[in-house]
DNA sequence: TCTTGACTTTGCCCTTAGGGGAAAGTGCAT
DNA sequence: ATGCACTTTCCCCTAAGGGCAAAGTCAAGA
């Protein structure tokens, strides 16, 4: 018989953990002093308290472990539990590894500019949405604002709520200062507009990689920079067509650079090599 | 300005977490109606919200997040702290690995043996101790009763207090029948003893994989197996000598059967190929 | 037999990053 | 004025114990 102190001695498991163990019953001591309350363990009880032990080790909860030992379950049982363990552990050890690369890609950013971005990438789900939009290729980016208006205007007169912020997504596969495939959006409550040139569509939910950009329109460039620069270095890849959601745009009386920008990229993990 | 609802929309943050953020002085409003408390946000307090997400998802702390927003510090410190990062994740990473292993080994022992091993194996530190023992190769494995009765025999003689169980350690390279090199060892307060065949040690501490066998010891050799089994399948060396520890051992009126030894043996990490 | 020091008991608060839910108050649209 | 959706604060909960305090107990020495 070992008091408290000399079983934690013997097993290298603190009291405080065997008192618990004993409370939540999931090792109780083999005699306890009615008068005194102390605990008293036998040797026989050290195999127990090894399994605990080493069920605790493969990452396995108290909980489960009070149930691996006492509901005593069958092979393929413990085999289930032990391949869903691993499964778990894998998947675990994939998120610390993604984690990893996005602190090696912070490390490289600022070795490589000296400097810390102004620019904090995020990756989220955005979700889905009904829009209403109008479509156009246009000579020049000067035409964004264009757009909207004639969407707004169409949405006034039919009477539809619109939600969110205005958006455009760009469809071309890379950026071109010239005659931009531009998709004017704004997300509404679901119905439908009766319209030659605009559309009603459903947007899924998707995973996108955004930034936030604060400033002129003309100085988006550096976000964008920065944006594509991270989801290379995280391994991702790009889907398109972007968002380019205008959070703070042009108003009567507000100065272009306080204009707040979004700029989303959905985005899809690259297949491992 | 944004109610809290419509800020999470647009942040996809809950507001049970923005209001966190607000307690902990991570993240304030912009303004707080006075009369009802109601928080308002504004769109130029996304940017610092996504920092805080993007150090979240690096790995930092609420705490350390805080610091890092707050104590404007050098680039070079910035650079510090996510060095230790990285190295704090690759260290999770090999420990998910080597938990990884674990199950892995659990997995293989059922697939080939199709039963549920009797014996949990366990790594610890075992503590550093001073021990008296008497060392000699004998022919046969009887003679270690005898070894303890002569060490016992001095102990008794010079008043030298005993503490722990009585243990063996084996110099052998490997297990042999015949001929083995045995230390009968037994931990004493720090004292000397003056004899001709004990000496007086100190054992350091040392890693150890360790198992229980309950029984007679010439069933002993089960747990031998399993236990170099498993340290062969977690990528461990061994390291001589190992340990037999008489938890309960011969003693009048007590069955073999009863008896309880545990195993050790010094353990290494194997080199990563 | 008494004392002393080492040990043990229970109980309470603490840790992370919020989640769940209740009761009461607000804002906005009809 | 009324609904209804939203927000507020408050309290309890998580896993696995660690730290500490007050009070009780054990065992050995004087």
């Amino acid at each position: 018989m070992f008091k408290i102190g000399d079983f934690s001695k013997l097993s290298q498991v603190s009291s405080k953990a065997l008192r618990y163990y004993d409370n939540i019953g999931l090792l109780k001591p083999a005699h306890v002093d009615s008068f005194s309350g102390y605990r008293y363990y036998t040797v026989d009880q050290l195999p127990r308290l090894n399994r605990i032990v080493a069920l605790k080790e493969l990452g396995f909860s108290l909980d489960q472990i009070t149930q691996l030992l006492d509901e005593n379950l069958s092979l393929a049982q413990l085999q289930g539990m032990l391949r869903m363990k691993q499964a778990e552990i894998e998947r675990q050890i994939a998120d610390e590894q993604q984690r990893l690369l996005r602190v090696q890609a912070r490390l490289q950013q600022i070795e490589c500019e000296n400097t810390s971005s102004a620019y904090d990438v995020v990756t989220r789900q955005v979700v889905p949405m009904t829009i209403a939009s109008i479509r156009d290729r246009v000579s020049d980016y000067s035409h964004v604002g264009h757009l909207f208006h004639r969407l707004f205007a169409v949405l006034g007169k039919q009477q539809v709520q619109a939600t969110g912020s205005p958006f455009v997504r760009y469809h071309d596969g890379e950026h071109r200062e010239d005659d931009p495939d531009i998709e004017a959006c704004i997300a509404i409550e679901a119905s439908e507009i009766e319209h030659e040139h605009i559309t009603v569509s459903k947007l899924p939910a998707v995973q996108i990689a955004t930034t936030i950009h604060t400033g002129h329109y003309t100085t988006l460039s550096a976000a964008y920079g920065a944006l594509m620069t991270w989801i290379a270095r995280n391994d991702y890849d790009i889907i398109l067509p972007n968002r380019e959601v205008y959070l703070r745009g042009p108003a009567p009386n507000r100065s272009p650079e306080t204009y707040v920008t979004e700029i989303q990229f959905p985005i899809s993990k690259r297949a491992n090599t």
